[in-house]
DNA sequence: CGGCATCCTCTTTGATACTG
DNA sequence: CAGTATCAAAGAGGATGCCG
């Protein structure tokens, strides 16, 4: 590891992080939970395996990652996030909300993961109508369903599927999110590929903050 | 520049700012106001003198620096943060605030200049006593004396020195910094080479955040 | 001096193949 | 599943040179 020689928070914390890949990794057990080695290269399109190796014990080394081993008959490695690791996410928070800006284009040959949406759903909208009765819209872009609640004053986004959703949304991931964020209005979104089910005036539940 | 070819936000904020120096070089512009070459050079000890340049080239393809030729007889280059630049100081703080806590220690080697004590101060400190009088603290460690403002609310650093100030601390910055910090005593402090000058109880007037 | 560009070496990354 | 091993390419670091 690199440091920068710096005696300065921002350069220590960048020797800790700062190296490529780190803070996905730290995205991707934050997004997720505890994760196999597995999960993680799945969630981490393009990352060579023998880095993810290297960034993981570091990781450890640093105090950010914490390494369990499940035992038998499960008998697999689960990776956490330490509590100092989990500290991280307000700087995760501040990246992606910085980034949001470049989500307008989906560039050719940009991968996406559908648990990817939890972060922008979960930190760039509230719940419009805290007293109204809880909705729920399945999502249904990118590899796996995800399925948003909306009710209670929060916003929940997961993988999954409603029994009975109010709502489902189909299309490109760079449409669905288009529209969630107002970028561009429904009318917009299905010349643009989006496929809808069911109530679509529950989109007003969502209230855009960014 | 190396891209992740992720469509998330996270990977899209890295794709700009995750390359090495690059955030580093925002400090400074941050701290300082619009820099010449030199004095980022002498901000950032331990850039090579190429990357420098090749980062700000790409910075400023990628709208976070502006470049101004400042006219003769002064015949200088300003760089500047763009808008979108000053956006970033959000991820500035919250890695900061998590990277404080390496500061307990200064390892051997690390550089250290005066001015990046601003953001610490800033950030970490509010006025105890908003309606008390505006008092003056003067830091002598590193490269330059810093002159901490406090008083109607607020708490400001920045370079230079007081007619009268109310406190002169002298001694080396991870000594004047725990003793702000409240890591340890004023005993503490001066048993590691900290001297004072002038009425230590306008610390009290420092509240500390974190 | 200020603002780089070049050259060279060393380290890190990425792609792929292979293993207990 | 959870990694190692290998090798080529890209990037970082250091020294020095150049030009207004």
């Amino acid at each position: 590891m690199r440091t920068y020689g710096q005696y300065c928070a921002l350069a220590k914390a960048l020797d800790v992080v700062g190296d490529r890949w780190t803070l996905l990794i730290v995205r991707e057990l934050g997004l997720r939970g505890p994760c196999r080695y597995t999960d993680l290269r799945h969630g981490l399109p393009g990352i060579a395996t023998n880095l993810l190796a290297d960034r993981l014990r570091e990781m450890e080394e640093n105090g950010i990652v914490r390494r369990e081993e499940a035992p038998p008959p499960v008998a697999t490695t689960l990776f956490h996030l330490t509590e100092r690791g989990v500290e991280l996410a307000p700087v995760l928070l501040a990246l992606g909300h910085w980034g949001a800006e470049y989500m307008g284009e989906r560039r050719e040959g940009d991968e996406f993961r559908s648990h990817w949406l939890r972060y922008p759903i979960e930190h760039l909208f509230t719940d419009a109508a805290p007293d109204g009765p809880a909705v729920e819209i399945e999502l249904r872009t990118g590899d796996q369903p995800i399925l948003v609640e909306v009710g209670g004053g929060a916003v929940r986004a997961r993988p999954g599927v409603a029994e009975k959703p109010d709502l489902v949304l189909s299309g490109e991931p760079e449409v669905v999110l288009g529209l969630l964020r107002e970028r561009f209005d429904l009318r917009a979104a299905r010349r643009r590929g989006l496929r809808t089910e069911g109530d679509v005036a529950v989109l007003d539940r969502l209230h855009n903050l960014g």
